[in-house]
RNA sequence: GGGCUCAUGGUCUAGCGGUUAUGACGUCGCUCUCACACAGCGGAGGUCCCCGGUUCAAAUCCGGGUGAGCCCA
């Protein structure tokens, strides 16, 4: 027999499913719906190992509520929106949002965007992916974006949405605001100047401060209360170094007295914490820096600069004039832009703002509501909207995203919305409907965009039919679950909360599932510029997707893991031993109904199997994927096939129909609990040995395996004599006896063990067994152990007293009472320990020769060996 | 600075109040025994990160360290 060859069989299965549909979610089933909110993979072509082990593990929770006889809703979807596209598409062909125009950088982008499907779709099948592409989206698709813009103007009508100037976050390069979500945090090593400023009516004050070119934007400097040095300071006027402007010297709690000086100055806009601070003291605003990164005219004579060559001016001027007092390195957090890693601005700008902060605490109470699976991973959510400060800016000054379906008037600022009708639109290339009622004017179509996860946050909405068909709707919002990893629960999770509050007041999933990171085999992060990126593609080709799922099955949810290639290795072996179990079990034709009655072993390992099924099926309900393929692969290798097998074989070779249909049933069920993980060796595995044909058209499709009901009669003893050949096989190694053994004595009580002697003698080549109750033999005890389970609880303080007194009674003289109970010289006295405190061993020895003792538990074995002495 | 997670044989890991502390990989020995050498059987290998505390009993609970990773300020 071959062995499994999984680059003969994976396409072969995929070709199939794909051809057969069996993935298809059927709208009109009355039967239960399992539906997943599927990451939209982003458009960028490349599989990464992340993908690799994180789309699997949602894969596993949708075959296994397939099989459970769910109507499964996992749609294959992709995500096109946004700067990744605009980036990758300008590197291609060398341009710029403002070196082409709109409708060719259009163009272009969304040709990029759509190039890689293809070949992603060929990728997630690859994987063994039980996606359906008969209810596909693409969120870059006019049809997908038409909701996001109907969702907008419903929160716009409702008041959740408004237009303001305030200070937002700001990409020089990319030319855009950002959302805090979208501002990532970099160590930077910077310089720290020290300025003084003097004071009017005498004195100076020293600020420290990383960013000396915006002193001419300074408006006030801030001290903490407490902080006696500036005492004197306080309430007054200091003049702005080359600028000559007064600021006040003003006190704030919230200064870091040990950072720097202890004396900060508050600039337009320095960083978030000096926005916050403006508002918190009302102090006016003069904007500096425009968005281009360019100093402006406010700047004086830095203007035109950009920041960097504005603060080596500043700082030139600064020394010249004698007020430049030190400079000293730090290590500075810096807020990047998450795409090209610029430094982020704060600059003002009129933007749209979605209603956010004062719904924390209704995200809070939906994200409760929720059943996070691991559950720690809630307290990412919640430390996260607790963090928020500002409204959600939505609208980008970009190109490639849904554009913000309204017009304004430019000369009075009146905004007309679009029509919920009228969406998919864009507004620049469609003409108002009227013109400005105030003015007569003629309207401007927006050229702002949203956010992209404007457009993600209602995959949920989309994928129930929301607005697209009330009744499914109904039927399926809120969706079964969400799986993503950790790393976005700050942006689509908290948004896709936020938005299914805001529009249906309703929670988008009842369950949420977070993966973990795959990290390098170090254990660092891996990132092109490292060069530690590993290559999934060459894993599946080398070992198969089977394998490489088998690794992401070991992963534990939320935790990040450090890549194991040897656990891709085992995953192939697996694949192979479940391949030969199933050649194995098939190879004489067993039995259709079952047996009346199992003899001891068969009722253990049947007994066995539905444990693991009753087990194995609760974990995978908790999404406890790791621990369910660790009970399943632990039952099936090695109790089925190490010790079942191996003590069935002479029964099935002599065809007895009891055995066959156990090694049959058993083996079947132990594919089919694979199947989530290991499609295409199950499959392949049920095809060709179990597939009848009045069974399912795919393992795939077939039911998920429950318990084996029949009585299950002296299951413990076929459990004995399981560890009566593991003990014989210690011993034979111990005593590196290879020989066959002439006659086995097994020594219990137990009358049913009797009934294994086929079994025993067929794992263990022994010629004879022989099965007494009693046997004339001489025993010796050989050791006392304290039992502490019993002694804990019923001696509590004395415990160690007792202990101690077994342990150092004399073997030789040991007494005991009718009842069992040990009595213990100690301390002068007779101490009575009860039976059930400690366990005593004994050596046996058979009379005349000597015997080979081998305990198994409780039972006792005597062995002959055959032929030497 | 805060939150979360983690620290167990050479490596990775299970266990999370009483176990001879689990398994995998590696290693060593035996076996090509009629499903599988991508296998089977067995062995060796562990101060369960450190210091306190609770308890009759702690790898397991609590407190305090140390170190690592992730998320955030």
């Amino acid at each position: 027999m071959a062995a499994y060859d999984q680059r003969e069989q994976e396409p072969r299965w995929q070709k199939f499913w794909r051809e057969s549909s069996v993935y298809r979610f059927d709208p009109h089933s009355e039967k239960e719906i399992y539906s997943i909110d599927t990451p939209p993979r982003y458009t960028s072509g490349a599989l990464h190992l992340g993908h690799a082990t994180g789309y699997p593990i949602l894969d596993f929770a949708a075959r296994f509520r397939r099989m459970k006889g769910c109507n499964v809703f996992f749609p294959l979807c992709f995500d096109g929106n946004g700067m990744p596209v605009e980036t990758a598409t300008e590197k291609k062909y060398g341009i710029t949002k403002f070196s082409v125009d709109r409708k060719t950088y259009l163009k272009l982008c969304n040709d990029y965007a759509n190039q890689f499907i293809e070949t992603m779709t060929r990728q997630f099948e690859m994987l063994g992916m039980s996606l359906d592409p008969s209810i596909y989206y693409e969120t870059h698709s006019t049809s997908y974006r038409k909701y996001t813009q109907i969702s907008f103007l419903t929160m716009l009508a409702r008041g959740l949405a408004y237009r303001g100037t305030f200070p937002v976050n700001w990409c020089v390069h990319c030319n855009t605001s950002l959302a805090d979500a979208e501002v990532e945090r970099e160590q930077r090593e910077t310089e720290l100047h020290y300025v003084d400023f003097v004071l009017k009516g005498g004195g100076s004050i020293t600020i420290a401060t990383t960013r000396p070119e915006l002193i001419g934007a300074c408006k006030a400097i801030l001290v903490h209360p407490a902080d006696v040095r500036y005492s004197q300071a306080k309430g007054k006027l200091a003049i702005l170094p080359v600028y000559g402007n007064e600021v006040r010297v003003i006190e704030d709690e919230k200064v870091e007295m040990k950072f720097g000086s202890g004396a900060v100055m508050i600039c337009s806009y320095g960083d978030k914490e000096d926005a916050n601070w403006i508002l918190k003291h009302h102090l006016p605003v003069t904007v500096i820096i425009d968005e281009f990164g360019k100093m402006n005219e406010h700047a004086g004579l830095l203007a035109g600069m950009d920041a960097a060559g504005a603060r080596r001016k500043m700082l030139d001027e600064l020394k010249s004039a004698g007020r430049l007092r030190k400079s000293e390195k730090i290590e500075q957090n810096v807020g990047v832009c998450w795409r090209c890693a610029t430094p982020v601005e704060i600059i003002e700008k009129i933007q749209w703002f979605l209603k956010s902060v004062q719904f924390n605490s209704d995200v809070l109470k939906s994200s409760d509501r929720i059943d996070w699976y691991p559950a720690f991973m809630k307290q990412r959510l919640t430390d996260w909207t607790n963090s928020l400060d500002w409204d959600w800016v939505v609208s980008r000054q970009r190109l490639f995203a849904t554009p913000i379906p309204i017009w304004e008037c430019r000369k009075c600022g009146f905004i007309l919305p679009a029509k919920e009708d009228d969406c998919y639109l864009d507004p620049v290339e469609m003409k108002a409907p009227t013109p400005c009622p105030n003015d007569g004017s003629e309207l401007q179509g927006s050229t702002d965009v949203f956010d992209t996860w404007m457009d993600s946050s209602i995959s949920a909405l989309y994928n129930c039919y929301w607005l697209r068909d009330e009744k499914l709707f109904k039927k399926m919002f809120p969706m079964s679950m969400r799986g993503q990893a950790h790393e976005i629960i700050r942006t689509w999770a908290y948004y896709t909360v936020l938005r299914s509050n805001l529009l249906l007041d309703a929670i988008p999933w009842k369950d949420i599932m977070i993966t973990g990171f795959i990290m390098a085999p170090d254990r660092t992060p891996m990132h092109t510029h490292l060069g530690n990126v590993i290559d999934p593609v060459p894993l599946i080709e080398k070992y198969g997707a089977d394998a490489l799922r088998y690794y992401a099955a070991t992963c534990s949810l939320g935790t990040d893991q450090a890549f194991r290639e040897r656990d891709v290795v085992h995953g192939q072996r697996l694949c192979n031993k479940l391949w030969n179990i199933a050649n194995f079990v098939t190879a004489s034709s067993s039995p259709q109904h079952p047996p009346s009655g199992l003899n001891p072993v068969d009722s253990w390992i049947v007994g066995r199997y539905n444990e693991t099924v009753r087990n194995a099926t609760e974990l995978m309900d908790r999404y406890e994927f790791d621990k369910a393929m660790r009970v399943i692969e632990q039952f099936a290798w090695h109790e089925f096939a190490d010790n079942y097998i191996e003590m069935v074989k002479s029964r099935a070779r002599k065809d007895d129909k009891n055995a066959l249909w156990v090694l049959r049933e058993t083996a079947s069920g132990i594919t089919a609990l694979f199947a989530p993980f290991l499609p295409h060796v199950t499959e392949a595995i049920y095809q060709k040995f179990f597939r009848t044909d009045a069974s399912p058209a795919s393992i795939h499709v077939s039911d998920w395996p429950g318990e084996l009901s029949m009585s299950l009669s002296s299951a413990d003893a076929g459990e004995k004599a399981a560890a009566i050949v593991n003990a014989v096989r210690t011993w034979r190694a111990d005593a590196d006896f290879r020989g066959e053994l002439e006659e086995i004595t097994v020594i219990s009580p137990d009358r049913k063990l009797a009934e294994c002697s086929s079994e025993i003698g067929s794992a263990l080549r022994a010629q004879k067994v022989v099965f007494s109750r009693s046997q004339s033999f001489e025993r010796r005890i050989s050791s006392v152990k304290p039992n502490f389970q019993y002694i804990g609880p019923k001696y509590r303080e004395k415990a160690k007293e007792i202990t101690e007194a077994l342990r150092s009674a004399d073997l030789s003289t040991l007494q005991f009472d009718g009842a069992g109970n040990m009595l213990i010289r100690w301390k002068g006295g007779i101490m009575t320990v009860e039976k059930d405190a400690f366990d005593v061993k004994h050596s046996y020895y058979t009379e005349g020769k000597e015997a080979e003792p081998v305990q198994a538990g409780d039972t006792l074995l005597l062995l002959k060996r055959s032929g030497e002495g």
